[in-house]
Order: C-alpha cells, then structure tokens, then sequence
DNA sequence: TTGAAAGCGATACCAT
DNA sequence: ATGGTATCGCTTTCAA
C-alpha cells in the first residue's frame, strides 16, 4: 500500500505539505497542492483512517446499534441516518444487538467501547445500568431513538398518544368493541414502546366508559404473519365480535387487514383495523394509521450527533417527533345490528 | 480516556506486558496477568482499535455494500453475515450505495479505498470498471453475493435456472397462457439478476412451444405494491387474461395474489402465482417459489472471508448457492373452460 | 517471564 | 509556504 512517505518521496516535498495539500488546508501553493494531487492520484493513495484516526482522535464513524435490520422502522431510520453520515463524509458501524442477549457483554466491550465511533445512536434498545454509565463514559455523544431510555434523550413520538389517538378515532366513529392487537417484542428491545402504546389505548376506553376486555388484548409480536394467524383466531370465535381492532403497528395492523379476507369479513364495514407507522405498505392497504416518520428521526438525530461533533452545544433534552391520524379506508362507523 | 500506560503504571509493569495479559498471550505469568486483568476492569480500559489497528494492519472490520436496506433478501444476508462476525469478533461497517450515484465515487474513495475494512461484501452491485480494479487493488479478500460482476468471485444461485424452473413447474401444470412479473431493479444494482431470471422464463416458454406476449411482460420494480397495481391493471384488461404468473420475487408475487383477490380472481383455481426467494411472508400466503436461504449465503461468505484473512487459501471460483422449487397452494392446474 | 524501544501512518505544532 | 519532529496508543521484535 502506497502511504503518504511515497507521496512526499515522489513529489519532492515533505509528508506535513503531503497531508496539508490533500486535505485542502489554506496554507499550501497552489502548483505544490497540484502536483501533490497529481502524484497521489497517480500513485492511487488513500490516507489510512486508521492512521489519521490515532492522530487526530476523529474516526469519522458514527455507532448504529439497531435491535434487528429486519423492521420497516428500523432499517427507515437507518437510512435517514445514513444519509446525513453520507453527506457529511461519515461513515456507519453497525451494532446488530439481536435478540440472543449472550453476545450482547461482547459487543459492548470488544466494539462499541473501543474506540471505533465518534458517536452512537442506539435504536428502541434497552440498556442495562452498567451498559448506560459505559456509554456516557466513553464520553462521546449519543442518542436513542423509539423507546426512551433513562438518563438517555431521546427523539421519538409521544407513544401513548398514538395509542390513545388511534383508539379514539374508533370511538368517535361509534365502536364499542375494540380489541387491541399489541404484544411483547423480541427480548432486547425496548419492551416499553408496545406497553406505552397500549396504555393510550387503556385510557382512551377507560375515558370512553368501554371494557377492556382480557380477551380481546392480543399478541402479534410485530410481525404480520403471527398477527394474521391470530386474529384469524380471534374472529373466528364464537360469541361477539370486536368491530374494531387497534394495532401497535402497521405491520401487525395489515395483518389484520389479511385475517379478516380470509374469515370473509370486510373491511371496514365489518371490521375497522388503525395501525401505527405509515409503513410503506399502508397505502397500498388503504390503512388508517398514526402516521410517524422514521426517516426524519434518523436524519434528526444525526444530523444533532454531527452538530455537536462539530462543536455545537449538545441539547440535553429529548425530542419528540411528530405523528398524527391519518385515515384512509380501513375504518368507517360500526354496522348497526 | 484511560489508555494502556495508565494500566502499566497502576499495574508496575511496562505496556508490552499489558498488552499481552489482556490479549491471552502466552508468556505471561499467570499472577501478572490476573493483576493487570484486574487493574484494567477496575480502570474501565478497552484498547483502542484505532491504534491496535495501526499497529496490526487489521482493522477487524468487514464492509458489507448493499444497495438498499429495505428490501427482504439484503437484511437476510446481513444478518447471516452479521452472525458470523460476531462470533468472530468482527465488526460490520455499512455502505448503504443507494440508487443515487452521485455519493458512489465518494463513498469509494472517502470510506471503501481507506483501509478501514480488512474485507468486503457486495451484495447485488455492479461496480464499474475502475471501481472494480481500485477495489482488486486494495488487495484485501472480496467477494460478491447475488449478481455475478465480472472479475469477481460470487455466491449466488442459478438465477436463470430459478426463473425456468418456476416457468416449468407451470408449464407442467398445464399452464401455457402465462404473465412475466419482473422489471428492473434500482439504478446502481445488479440489473443482471431480474434479466437472467426472465431470461430462464424465456428458455422454458420457448422449449415448451408457448410464446412470449409482449403486453403480459410486467414490471414491478421488486416491490409489493408497484407489482399489486400492475398485476390489478393486466387482470382488469379486457381480452384474454393469463391463468399464471412468474414473478421474480416473492415480494411481487404476493403483490400479484393481493391484486388477484383485489379483482375477485381467486388463487389458485384462477391463477397460479410463483416467486423467487421464500421471503418469510412467503408461508402465510401459500407462495409457491423458487426458494432460497440469503442468510446461509451471507453467511458462507462472511466464513469465507473470514478464513481467507485467517490465512486460508482464497478459492477463485465462485460458488453456487442451492435453490430448488417449494410448491405450496398458490399454483394449480388451469381450469378448463 | 518481562522490559525497552522501534515502528505503524498519519497529524499538528513549531520553526524557518 | 514549507519542513522537521513529536505525538497518537498500541504491537512486536530483541534483549535481558
């Protein structure tokens, strides 16, 4: 690998006038910086980051530690950081935190501690107490997004109003009989965003007067095809029906959607189904939704990590992002009977 | 940031002993290695692998170039890699080359040609052909997983052998008025995939004696939606309509069942639907498809590489990974009119 | 088994 | 505007 001595050596002047001339600092002559470039190019030099990292103690990385890749949220708001990281001539590490919590210690200590990143976001992750004083003591900036984290800020939706809003946009459309379809996530995340969520729901029926009935809190697990199966279930019992259902998210909202064509059930004349994301797919499903973008949360919060990088004072409080009712065409009032 | 001199001092003995009680090293005595050990936790001092890296020349980091994080197959064989390099202590540093082609010489010499990584994975890229050499003249071990790129070893499967098998298993049915579900990719991918594919549909029609309609070539552009809207459009056509389809994904082939019960067209005693992938959502739809396992492919190249910088023999050649038809309750015999 | 010292490849301060 | 050189934090001979 050509390094910077073979530079200097090819072009007849020292290695500080190397690496001044290609950073493109002020004080280097314009024919010096043109021949240096010129030798460069022809020698096809590249600095080490490595070795500019020791130097300078930047690493021009930042630390991504996502609970899965496999999540619309997620891998959105991977890309709305990843632009920012982008333009900003950053580059991006990814910390896959899966849910198997035995690599977890491992993770921690051989890459997140060492040194690698100039910044962390960490995304709907839990952390445990030592992980936290850990991260803050690595004393570079960082962030979550989703689920808030204590002693963290965070950016992320008010996620109890999501469930309170999307259970009383039913209950202003007349629906009594409202399931809820939420359910725990994969070990590791952030277990509180669903509960959270579901708490909205609790207190919009609780509000309203309506039951919350034990039988009608389900279990999608964030996935649509656990969702589809069981509210395939749930419809299929005898005795009443809900004629509503809300979901934690999208994904377990169109599975939803799914069940009720395969019972014969319409949506949403017989069935209303909200859901949480605006997921890509949700236009597609005329889903009624409170709608959140996760692309602007992770250009957010890259966006704030490099400004502060950049020197500028680092906010300490959390941010909440926007969200709002969206509705489309799967809900409607209630049949009457 | 407490560095290894720190420890040394604390510790009474100098920074080479440090270095090689924390790293395991043999000729240390086991009461020197248990003090430091101890006097590191107690200081909270993780190495730095900015500077270990300098001194090694690893960097213990893959790069993994994808084209996209929001599609099934790239976050299959993410995962699949990601597996792999924890377990072996690695670090994954994400190139996100997204359609945009303006950042790809950017991203190429800013973060890819810096030394950063000690491997790399493209998954589905083409790479121009300076891009091609600059990469080769890295000199570190790469591989490319998906599209085959000339010059560059891949893991991938038969694509065209997939997209004929899924045209023969219809034909076997008795199928012969059958659509094409394909389209191009996203700029800055492998365009080569969704042609080879099509072009094994192409073989097994011609074999067969059928011919090609030209108005029954679709394109779904490798998403659920576009392709639920086009296949909408060509069963609303009036005229003769297909009894089956080809899509080159799993993602448009349940776009295509959506449209079908979207029109009232059941499947599959009025259409037969195949696809490519055996994407997790492929089960709960019936798909009958082309399956395939990116995970076990991302997987094998991460081992692969990983064996490779362990001193391993490079094999030149490329390997081809299995696939093999996985009939379930989306295809039927046409009904005889 | 342990230590001293020479790199690794850049950056940045201080001279010139 | 340019060059010399200490420095970043660790690894790795080479000696002891």
């Amino acid at each position: 690998m050509t390094s910077i001595d073979d530079v200097a050596r090819a072009t007849g002047v020292s290695t500080a006038t190397v690496s001044r001339a290609l950073r493109g600092l002020a004080n280097v002559s314009e024919p010096t910086r043109l021949r240096v470039q010129a030798k460069a190019d022809e020698l096809g030099y590249v600095a080490s980051l490595t070795a500019s990292g020791l130097a300078t103690g930047r690493t021009l990385t930042m630390g991504v530690v996502v609970p899965s890749v496999s999540r619309w949220f997620y891998t959105t708001v991977l890309e709305g950081i990843d632009v920012v990281l982008r333009a900003a001539n950053y580059d991006l590490m990814l910390y896959n935190l899966a849910s198997r919590s035995g690599d977890r210690e491992r993770v921690f200590h051989r890459s997140i501690l060492r040194k690698r990143t100039d910044a962390l976001i960490a995304l709907c992750m839990e952390f445990t107490e030592p992980e936290r004083e850990q991260l803050l003591s690595l004393g570079h900036p960082a962030l979550v997004i989703g689920g808030p984290v204590k002693g963290m800020r965070h950016i992320g939706i008010d996620e109890r109003g999501a469930g309170r809003t999307a259970t009383e946009h039913l209950i202003e459309l007349g629906h009594t009989a409202i399931a809820h379809l939420g359910g725990d996530d994969d070990e590791g995340m952030n277990r509180r965003v669903p509960l959270t969520r579901r708490l909205g729901y609790r207190d919009a029926m609780g509000s309203a007067g309506l039951p919350v009935r034990n039988e009608w809190m389900l279990s999608g697990r964030f996935s649509l095809a656990i969702s589809r199966a069981v509210v395939t279930e749930l419809l299929r019992r005898p005795g009443e029906r809900p004629t509503a259902i809300v979901a934690n998210s999208d994904e377990m909202a169109i599975g939803a959607i799914l069940a009720a064509a395969d019972c014969g059930i319409s949506v949403p004349s017989q069935l209303s189904v909200v859901g949480v994301d605006n997921h890509d797919l949700a236009v597609s499903f005329g889903l009624t939704t409170i709608a959140q973008d996760p692309y602007e949360q992770g250009r957010l919060a890259a966006s704030m990590l490099l400004d502060e990088l950049g020197g500028a004072p680092a906010r300490k409080s959390s941010v909440r992002a926007p969200s709002s009712l969206l509705v489309r065409t799967s809900t409607a009032p209630p049949v009457r009977r």
